[in-house]
DNA sequence: CTGTTAGCGCGTTCAA
DNA sequence: TTGAACGCGCTAACAG
């Protein structure tokens, strides 16, 4: 029994004929370990727990691909819990998944409260954050610099002589990507010296609708912008869907700038500049994050990737037909953004 | 302690006051009853083991949306296994499953092959197919009937004038979707007596890039398809956009069909006419499937929603510029299909 | 209706 | 290096 079990478990203690014996007994039997029972000894499942707050995103799509990916080299299996952006579900959350003793908890909706801190410490277990932060830095994450990444896609436009750029946020609840994100294309107006007018920030909630509706009110003021930068490829697919409605040329007329870098930006037409996060890589890191000793926050690289959906501002404002105004489909280049650390 | 057993169970065999004194004492104490334990003895996790070829499309998360709601209204948790198209591994996943004393397993790839089967009689717990089938109807699934809808997509293209209809499918080793909606796709064509040219029938994988590769070669054609009927949103946005690369008007020069309707289908301008799928549905039931008795498979109405990729046949080949052909963006009409019954 | 008892299948001592 | 015995925390059958 005792012996069976060491064979099983991978320990070295054990005679080399004993152990072939063991395992062409178990190959024979076909033997299954009953997990619940290893769990129940060990104190221990083999399972990490992901607490979303929206399982039908692109980005939660990749996201899960890597945890998927981490977890599988780990021999983890991820147990899924969508809490639909419910603070006391995700709160639930947490005691569920540490009744299930799982090995870890990936989180990764937008904000840690006071309640989230208490359920993770009374979980016993290491959390991670995924593509999410703490700003109070209680508990560790695997994110971008958010702020320095939307820095880098606003002077991206500004190096293309833009000045009227307006940006649709994030959520005014979500500390994690919304504020930083909005703080860094405020860096960099203010870089350039370019000042921001509070009609051009808006904020959207990341989903297609929003973005559209956000660019219709800034596409119908008088001094419309010449560039909008988003927090989201789906809300800048939004405006672009918003231009077209109003007969706005993109690039030519106005330049739209995403966030993510997943499937949409190059589905749609024009192909959307964004600032591509990776977003596979942090699930991958979460999972690994949570096997290694509490270690600190992992800040990933994120550079915007240029593609059509941007161009040099028009010197005159001779609008063109909408499609005329398309560039040549080949062009994509890459420009390194920085590799921040966090604090 | 087996009265706080069947508290915690909710059995009702214990006294209203003892009851309540037991659960006095379970909130005070914050006592939170171990998963592994209680699996140990009843021999079953209160979880659903979900395999899937994929877990980075729009498809698979629109059902895993369901799944996910469907466990959560049953007090399940989803265990996602991702086998990225891989039979053994699959195989694999069922085994690993079966150790974790899963309530059931729900199966979403495309085929069941005989290793398949065998692996779902060991595993000892019911297997569902979702958004999938066995074709040799050895375990019970939750889909739509694809060929009729298919059939369908196809005749509204028919009734819309066109003749020279193109089919893109899916691979030809997928019985579940591929195989259905290409007879559905030939079923049409005979019935409206047009006889199916060879050349206009391709294969994709379901994938954006594929679309785009099969489509560039219809639209090469001395004389090309009128539409193109597809088997999945992503390869009709594919030909979308080797459509607008070759500079041909969609829907003026050429009408366009996708399936499933996920989110691209309403991203991308024109927005899709294409076959709606009730994933989130089929996800739902998947779940609710498990815990029934070991029934038949059901069968779930999809339809085709009429966008704007879709128009009568030009009567003339005048080609007017692209964008010029647009419709109004307002259009959206429902077409029922018929809610066929698998046999 | 309640308490007692005997496992569920595996880890982990501790001797041998 | 191996085996025997106990315990992980809960359920289920039984007796009271």
């Amino acid at each position: 029994m005792a012996t069976v079990s060491r064979v099983l478990a991978g320990q070295d203690n054990v005679a080399p004929e004993t152990r072939e014996r063991v395992e062409a007994v178990v190959a024979r039997l076909g033997f299954r370990p009953n997990a619940a029972a290893r769990a129940l000894a060990r104190r221990v499942a083999p399972t990490v727990g992901v607490i979303t707050p929206d399982i039908t995103t692109p980005f939660f799509a990749s996201v899960m691909h890597g945890i998927e990916a981490g977890a599988a080299a780990a021999g983890l299996l991820p147990i899924l819990i969508s809490a639909a952006r419910d603070a006391r579900r995700e709160v639930e959350a947490v005691h569920v998944l540490s009744r299930q003793l799982v090995t870890g908890i990936l989180f990764l909706s937008a904000k840690v409260t006071a309640e989230h801190d208490e359920a993770f410490r009374s979980a016993g277990r290491p959390v991670v954050l995924v593509a999410t932060s703490d700003p109070e830095g209680r508990w560790p994450a695997v994110e971008i610099d958010n702020r320095t990444a939307m820095a880098d896609a606003t002077r991206h436009l500004l190096a293309l002589g833009h000045r009227a750029i307006a940006f649709i946020g994030g959520p005014p609840d979500d500390p994690a990507a919304a504020w930083p994100r909005q703080l860094g294309y405020r860096d960099a107006m203010r870089e350039a010296g370019v000042p921001v007018d509070p009609g051009l920030v808006l904020a959207g909630d990341f989903g297609m609708a929003s973005g559209q509706l956000c660019a219709r009110k800034l596409l119908r003021r008088r001094s419309r912008p010449t560039a909008i930068v988003t927090a989201s490829d789906e809300m800048a697919v939004g405006v672009l869907n918003a231009a077209w409605e109003a007969g706005i040329a993109v690039p030519a007329e106005l330049s739209v700038v995403g966030f993510d870098d997943n499937m949409l930006a190059t589905a749609v037409r024009p192909r959307l500049t964004t600032v591509a996060q990776p977003l596979y890589e942090m699930g991958r890191l979460g999972v690994a994050q949570l096997l290694e000793p509490p270690g600190a926050s992992k800040c990933l690289p994120a550079r915007v990737v240029v593609r059509e959906s941007t161009r040099e501002v028009m010197p005159s404002s001779q609008h063109s037909g909408p499609r005329d105004s398309v560039v040549d489909g080949g062009r994509e280049s890459r420009f390194q953004g920085p590799e921040g650390i966090l604090p």
